[in-house]
DNA sequence: TTAATGTTGATATTTTTCTAACAGAAAATA
DNA sequence: TATTTTCTGTTAGAAAAATATCAACATTAA
């Protein structure tokens, strides 16, 4: 699965990443008030080197000026409509446990076009309750809600075991992005496109690296 | 940062957040009772190719059998060894808000080598709360707790305005290692390491191939 | 015992990603 | 106005990572 730009180059996936952590910092700075950043200033923000920000923002096009730098305001949304995110995705989550409530509380990803319209469980008890402004829906009534919203995202935040019915659910409301919360892997068609959060990931590079031959 | 295997190779960080996942799915083929897998088999669960998961092993030797295949439980504990993270590494949490409560109730890292000892919240309210079987403490008791319990990882689970405290309170406490949930860049010594976790790279992946060239 | 099959470990090849260097444009300075 | 400084965009080469290939070995069946 590749992604191309305007210039019909690919963009790997470690700069897509990148980019989303500009736009985090970039929105920092916008809040400060910083009307003009320099590729240096901004690599220095997001740990990388100048001249990675500089080819990153060259995959889509020139909005820098030479000798000045970057208009931070400019740029945030020259990133965002870059990479697609700059309408409202509408988005639905499966799952209203621990996890599932964390992200709908804490996570307000609006802002960046992000939007979680309709939320799901399976178990009876939960089914009415309100979390965050939004009432929790019987699974099987996903098909019909995510059609009539657009849904192009599914969140799944249930246990490992219920992941895979989940997914179904989704596969079946036509939902063809999924961003995976439940540690296990999914088993879904070649189209479709699923992004696994696994902390743990994190917590091995943590690990590996205590003690280890700190190479510059 | 670098990483050192025992033949003196260093092992790409792509390679350790993929071995993390083959443990994951061995533990999962280990709860069916199988007790020998082939690199082929465990790839195709893992999305990869048979080569690359026997080239990822062989950064730390060779323990698979010639026409044979791995033993899956002696792989499981390979793997984690080679990673450091075959004895129980304590960790503290910051933030019992939300996110923290998600992750001290949903996710059992325990099995994989991380438990978190103590949690930690600056709101006077919260403390003395006990979560998930620990009670909240200040924040000001983290660096002789944390000491006491040598601890190694901190997780930060505050509110981005927070982080940069919550982070400081860890350095005083002498942790070098910080898992990050907080959506803000931390200034952190060189020495230091941070892992982000940012649920966004994962739905701007999402949204920036929705619809794009799915360029097989 | 021998041949056929399946699978590892190592090496070779290709592709992708990163970085340092530099030409060129805008602003600042003299 | 000319000159210097600062910063971008681009390129070329280096480094890293992914993939393909193949000899060596274990197992099974004839």
């Amino acid at each position: 699965m590749k992604v191309l730009t305007p210039k019909n180059k690919y963009i790997p996936r470690a700069a897509i990443n990148r980019l989303s952590t500009y736009v985090q910092v970039l929105e920092h700075f916008a809040l400060d008030n910083v009307e003009i950043i320099s590729s240096k200033e901004l690599a220095d923000a997001c740990d990388v080197i100048g001249s990675r920000v500089r080819k990153d923002l060259a995959y889509f096009g020139e909005f820098g000026i030479r000798g000045v730098g970057y208009q931070v305001r400019e740029l945030i949304y020259t990133i965002s409509s870059a990479l697609g995110v700059d309408h409202e995705c509408p988005m639905v989550l499966i799952g209203v446990g621990n996890m599932g409530k964390a992200i709908l509380n804490d996570m307000d990803f609006r802002p960046r076009g992000f939007n979680i319209k309709a939320i799901f469980d399976c178990d009876p008890l939960k089914i009415g309750e309100v979390v965050h402004g939004l009432e929790v829906h019987c699974t099987h009534e996903l098909r019909d809600i995510s059609t009539t919203l657009d849904a192009e995202i599914g969140i799944i935040t249930t246990s490992p075991e219920r992941a895979q019915r989940a997914a179904q659910h989704l596969l079946d409301a036509g939902i063809t992005s999924i961003l995976n919360f439940a540690t296990a892997r999914l088993k879904v068609p070649e189209h479709v496109h699923v992004e696994y959060v696994d902390f743990l990931h994190h917590l091995y590079n943590l690990a590996v690296r205590r003690g280890a031959t700190s190479g510059q």
